[in-house]
DNA sequence: AGATTGTTGTTTAGTAACTAAACAACTAAC
DNA sequence: GTTAGTTGTTTAGTTACTAAACAACAATCT
């Protein structure tokens, strides 16, 4: 019995994580690939994101980054300005840009608004105890990271 | 209060995805690629598998897995033997296979049954909500996955 | 028998998503 | 003024695929 939790979660891990993975439009006329989707999600996000800054936010190389941006740069969805510091380029999105992030945006909060009715519904001895349950997941993941 | 569940819940998801992303040794000589133990995952846990159903079982193309198996193979880990039915060719782990298919289990397992012992500790009411939550969720990701 | 259809697995060329490493361009600091 | 430390870029290489053409064989149809 106590397996279906098991189960039922290792297949929502595997629906969520495949969910970006198919080029979307984003209800763009370019089609969207998810490195670039990504990309454009932490630069709507942030403000005055740079190359290295995306690099570090999306835990890949800046060199990905570079490749991703000039993309996204031809496909007119991001553009680049002069940042404040040394050599610094700030990008951000242009209006094609604003609106295939937020219809990913649309996509995500669906779900997640999806999840929350369902949280609210709990009382909170149970939400005590599933916050207990998740971080105690997160470290075990966290400690089972560097093995072998 | 309530979107400390949703992001770590988010958090969780990201790292289990991540997990086995990773090239590892699994116990073996060998450096692992994912591709390449998911493929010693499903050949070790089914028998009389061919190229076609570690394709299905997999969800990608049997080309894909044809390419797979021609480097298992050359590293020693599977090994072709005639099968049952007209041009079916059976694939079985080797013994170094079989130790990385175990090797692979354990980390898993030990994944796998920390989530148990927390799921133990919950009461009969806190695991009907849980199941009840985590199958909600489940329907609403398959009703987003045709989506856009 | 001979041609068509339906399987099996393989090969090829191409793509996405990276990495690592060398590089250029610039500035700050010794 | 040379060295060191940033920023972003480019290149070559890798993994992990797909799509499509292909070969090899068996079963069916005519």
């Amino acid at each position: 019995m106590d397996n279906i939790i098991l189960q039922e979660f290792l297949k929502i891990i595997n629906k969520y994580n495949g969910f970006d993975k198919k080029a979307r439009n984003y209800g763009t006329d370019k089609l969207l690939y998810p490195s670039e989707i990504h990309v454009i999600d932490v630069i709507g996000m942030n403000e005055d994101m740079t190359t290295t800054k995306i690099a570090e936010s999306l835990g890949i190389t800046k060199g990905a980054v570079s490749q991703i941006t000039a993309k996204l740069i031809d496909k007119k969805l991001i553009r680049k300005q002069d940042g404040k510091g040394i050599n610094e380029v700030y990008l951000s999105l242009t209006e094609d840009g604003i609106n295939a992030y937020h219809g990913h945006q649309k996509l995500h909060e669906h779900m997640n608004s999806k999840m929350n009715k369902l949280i609210d519904e709990m009382d909170d001895t149970t939400k005590e105890f599933i916050i207990n349950f998740i971080r105690e997941l997160n470290d075990e993941l966290t400690r089972l990271e560097g093995k072998e």
